[in-house]
DNA sequence: CATAAAATGATAGTTTTACTATTGTATACA
DNA sequence: TGTATACAATAGTAAAACTATCATTTTATG
């Protein structure tokens, strides 16, 4: 209706797909906007509907509470940068460059090759960057999860961490190095921004890229030596 | 009055501290049993008033907020954190030994060697582990981080980076790389329970930390290597 | 042991959040 | 033209998140 290209979401985040009507993308954009300026605790629907000039009872027919609402925004944040790596890797040959090509997509602030300019894609990287782990740490999780909440990002590790078991065929923790870049790369720029004294921050220069990218470069050139010598 | 040792807490972290008197420590134990059994969100003063036969009005002379209760709770396990990685360390000569050693008790679900049994060490480490990012992850996290909030982990920081730079006197991300690890292995941890595919969990074994040792054995190597080689 | 100070309990109240329910109106679509 | 769907408007409830006051108990101290 409004997107070039509408993504699949997990039934269980929304009551109704907002990617579906004029209210809904008005609600996506907007609790993108407000979420980002105001944090996701000081966040409520009543502020939103009031930004939109509509009622708390339309939100409501959406998505049962705000944290759904955050589900919902992780789930297509993840299907939304699947689809951009799977495009922007489609011509490379070489599986590394894949790899690395992804990762540095993940890491970067800004994506330059935007496909969804209805939603800002800064504020919503924000977002997933310092709320988006809400949505995973709660009580609830194990009962969504069934229900496929995350499935958008357990595809996208799952991609990735194929990739690295190309590489490194006898690699035993691709998972885990796949989501420890990834959730690192989070909780470092988040850091950089209000705890420089926890990270490496330099000045006009994003370190966290380097830092992760020089650590799968160490891990892939260990491994294939290590494979080559036995 | 009720400890071994008083840990020392930023003052920004309560109102009046807890350590000090019978209903303080009543609090911390049950707010730690409350939080790990209900989850932080679901977690109230009321339910925790009710559950120690006192009063609302009685837990808020300690804590403004049930947020500011989650940051003292965090600064103190990471006083106690640190103190126990300074006497289990004390004898070790070798900084390399010294630094596996605090990863590994960082990293591991129990430590052995308790020494504030007045408070049910493993509930609160889940507790640090799912919902202790969630005292940095907000909007008022530079307010508080002014007035010295998270001191104790940053001290913890310092020290652990700074064994790193002894070692590897040429490395130019030590920090990152010790909150790589520890933030990495909290999530991890939670991925392990809740989300097994996203991680590589196996049956009877803690690979986080396998990964994590791993890893940086090969960082240690190739860098020391490599100064050789120059 | 007496007494002041501090800590806690008991009670009551306010504001905001997080919803739910109902009814009327506009819009789409068939 | 009728019918379903979507939305607005309004009202209301229960719980959460506090604040205030005053009585009572505990503790420190001289």
């Amino acid at each position: 209706m409004f997107l070039q290209i509408k993504l699949t979401i997990p039934n269980c985040t929304c009551l109704k797909d907002p990617q579906e009507t004029k209210l809904g993308v008005l609600i996506m954009q907007n609790s993108i906007e407000l979420i980002d300026e105001i944090g996701f605790e000081a966040f409520t629907f009543k502020k939103l509907a009031q930004k939109i000039n509509s009622t708390e009872a339309s939100v409501y027919r959406y998505f049962e509470n705000k944290h759904q609402l955050l589900m919902f925004l992780y789930a297509w944040y993840w299907g939304k940068i699947e689809y951009q790596i799977h495009v922007e890797t489609l011509h490379i040959e070489d599986t590394e460059e894949k790899l690395f090509k992804a990762i540095k997509m993940l890491i970067e602030k800004k994506n330059s090759n935007d496909i969804y300019a209805f939603v800002d894609e800064l504020k919503l990287k924000r977002i997933i960057e310092s709320e988006g782990i809400k949505s995973i740490l709660n009580k609830k999780v194990d009962d969504v999860n069934k229900n496929g909440a995350f499935d958008n990002y357990k595809n996208l590790v799952a991609k990735l961490s194929g990739w690295l078991q190309e590489i490194i065929p006898n690699y035993a923790f691709s998972k885990m190095l796949i989501t420890t870049i990834i959730e690192g790369a989070h909780i470092q720029h988040f850091f950089a921004d209000h705890l420089p004294r926890l990270t490496d921050k330099q000045q006009d220069k994003d370190n966290v890229e380097s830092f992760f990218i020089d650590f799968l470069k160490l891990l892939i050139s260990q491994n294939i030596n290590y494979g080559q010598s036995n």
